[in-house]
DNA sequence: GCCATTGGTACCCTCAAGGGAACTATACCA
DNA sequence: TGGTATAGTTCCCTTGAGGGTACCAATGGC
């Protein structure tokens, strides 16, 4: 019973994390530091405007990163990320450090799609 | 142009992660060692034999776990965590005690679907 | 008057993840 | 003869994540 509770805190975790974009904004504004919407933008070739909006608004109302908004015009937002947020830091960072050895073990064995060839 | 490729070693490891019950599965088999299929599913009510078996051969595929058949009748499988998959060990564990502050946290914010009524 | 800028929203589409239910093969047991 | 157990597979369906395109509002610059 207590074992059931115990196994969703994972996917507390992921439900945040998982998102094509989400590791990647996080990323950025744990490095950077505050950035406003256009520059987030510019850092992620390939994300569409809506994307961006939307994977934003999904971590702020996880209380992950914040957002303040600049009664200007042209509109002016900056996003960054919440103490909370930051808690999120070592997971990161195990995901990195995996991955990086992940894809070094990748490209060692499918240098060119060989298939042990040399038997 | 190097960060950019940076930031993929993030998706590799989710890639791996994500799957409403991949995280489960690989718990399990790492804290009780190797089990046969109907253990495993046993341990994880909810899941459907389809679930399973695509899960577990998803991880097969991507060789964090390892598939055992014993020719016997009824059918014996088992399945362990490879030296690989153990890898991901640092991972789990960084993403299971976030998820344990984080759902205390929510307990704490919405006992019962308060909303700073105390001002 | 017209265009660019910024940070969005609205509408619609596609594809994959997840899942339900039924079926399979083979041997043992009663 | 029929039921049970094990480890699947097949077919079909639903939902949601992701994404493309177009549109908007207000202002400054030319």
């Amino acid at each position: 019973m207590k074992k059931e509770v115990e196994f969703c805190q994972f996917q507390e975790a992921l439900g945040i994390l998982v998102g094509k974009w989400k590791p990647v904004i996080l990323v950025h504004l744990l490095n950077d530091g505050t950035q406003r919407f256009s520059v987030l933008k510019r850092k992620m070739p390939g994300i569409t405007q809506r994307m961006l909006t939307k994977q934003l608004r999904e971590l702020e109302d996880e209380d992950i990163i914040q957002r303040v908004i600049y009664p200007e015009i042209p509109p002016k937002v900056e996003y960054s990320i919440t103490e909370y947020g930051r808690s999120l830091e070592p997971i990161l960072e195990a995901m990195h450090e995996w991955g990086s050895s992940h894809v070094a073990r990748k490209q060692a064995e499918e240098p060119e799609a060989q298939e042990e060839k040399l038997s």
